[in-house]
DNA sequence: ACCTGAACACCGTTCAAGT
DNA sequence: ACCTGAACACCGTTCAAGT
């Protein structure tokens, strides 16, 4: 390509959607910017903000869009509505992993801006026997608890794969005195790379499906119990 | 031993540290410039990078003193233990909400970094009758589920209280159909401004104390299901 | 309506030089 | 060892101008 300026090029919200998207899938968070973006779509940086009043306006329409559609079907008994939706919001992040701190992290776009997604959940608990000041915050445990562990099991790695972080790690369950931390050393081989705190890849690289039915489990567990 | 020489302008990883701390309850995570810190301290941007190689280790560094000491006393029975870490976990945040996003956000400053809080909870969930792969896949459903809550609960605000975000999701909730969302329509008021997808502030303005305490009673209750 | 083009006020980081 | 100083390669956003 010899000529990278176009005579003129039309854009529209849900191309620049798309295309900052696209960059974010394959380069990263950090990797979209104004001008970047505005290079794949061919078209000058500014004219980015005729359809968007902001970068963070961008970020959120992404959000949303790989949100989209995780609302299960409403006749689902509760159990299976919850079981369904937890699948399709970590599979949705799994599809899309670098969008996750965009997910939990900014008030903006938290969870999925869907009013299906909202009425589901509270039909959902509504038919576990959840009402009024229950229902509300039933609705704030089971979306804090679901949401926020994928985004923590998605969580942004450092830059492209720093060995350092392994070998911190490493260092730091080494450190551990077997008199002090027994069940750490005892475990050191099942939790190194597996766990919080002591990983140094994200869900796309160790997933963490296992503990996140355990966590679904425990959700329905807590509703049938804190029922009447 | 170099000579003691009295320096012009000395300055410390710890002083750094604290200084940018300071900047990000006072003004944001999004303030913290290498240039403000620095001059923060009286010394030029450059000065920094003797103590950190990047700024990114510098705010590992606050993560971590943010979260340091929050691990109970080791003799707790398991449900009081668990049910202490997180009160100490969340009371940390509270402590200095802007650096809620960092928290849970990154990879590098997951959680605390902290040998006694890993311990910590092995023990519990040991003493809960969890072993091998369970108290793996408890651990991680544990720390998942609570960092994560709280680091939505204190997700960052778009900038400086904007009120277009309020609009924006009052009229959201506004275009909900009493026929096809019931359930939200008849909460709205209970709802609105104080649940997740449908608030315009963090946990600093509305407090989510008590779906998180519900929260720990579904763990709990979970744990104790899934015991032989 | 939709885009270009220049300009402003910032960034993080590197590298050489000073002491 | 610890800091200054200049420089590089970027940023997001505003505003005026073009069509």
């Amino acid at each position: 390509m010899a000529e990278k300026r176009k005579p003129r090029k039309s854009v529209s919200r849900l191309e620049i959607t798309a295309a900052a998207l696209q960059i974010i899938d394959n380069q990263g968070l950090e990797a979209l910017s104004m001008r970047r973006l505005a290079e794949a779509l061919s078209v000058f940086p500014t004219a980015l903000y005729w359809y968007f009043p902001a970068r963070n306006d961008i970020l959120e329409a992404v959000a949303q869009h790989v949100m989209a559609g995780i609302a299960p079907a409403s006749d689902l008994a509760w159990q299976p509505w919850l079981r369904t939706f937890a699948a399709n919001l970590r599979a949705a992040i799994v599809r899309h992993p670098n969008v996750a701190p965009l997910i939990g992290g900014q008030l903006v776009s938290n969870a999925a801006g869907d009013l299906e997604v909202i009425e589901g959940l509270l039909g959902a608990l509504s038919r576990a026997g959840l009402t009024g000041e229950e229902l509300v915050q039933g609705y704030n445990m089971v979306m804090g608890a679901l949401v926020g562990f994928v985004t923590q099991e998605f969580a942004r790695p450092p830059e492209a794969a720093d060995p350092s972080l392994r070998d911190r790690v490493t260092e730091l369950a080494r450190r551990a005195d077997p008199l002090r931390h027994p069940l750490l050393t005892q475990n050191a081989e099942a939790l190194l790379g597996r766990s919080f705190v002591l990983r140094w890849q994200n869900g796309q690289h160790q997933p963490m499906g296992k503990a996140y039915d355990r966590l679904i489990d425990s959700l329905i567990a807590g509703l049938e119990a804190g029922r009447p």
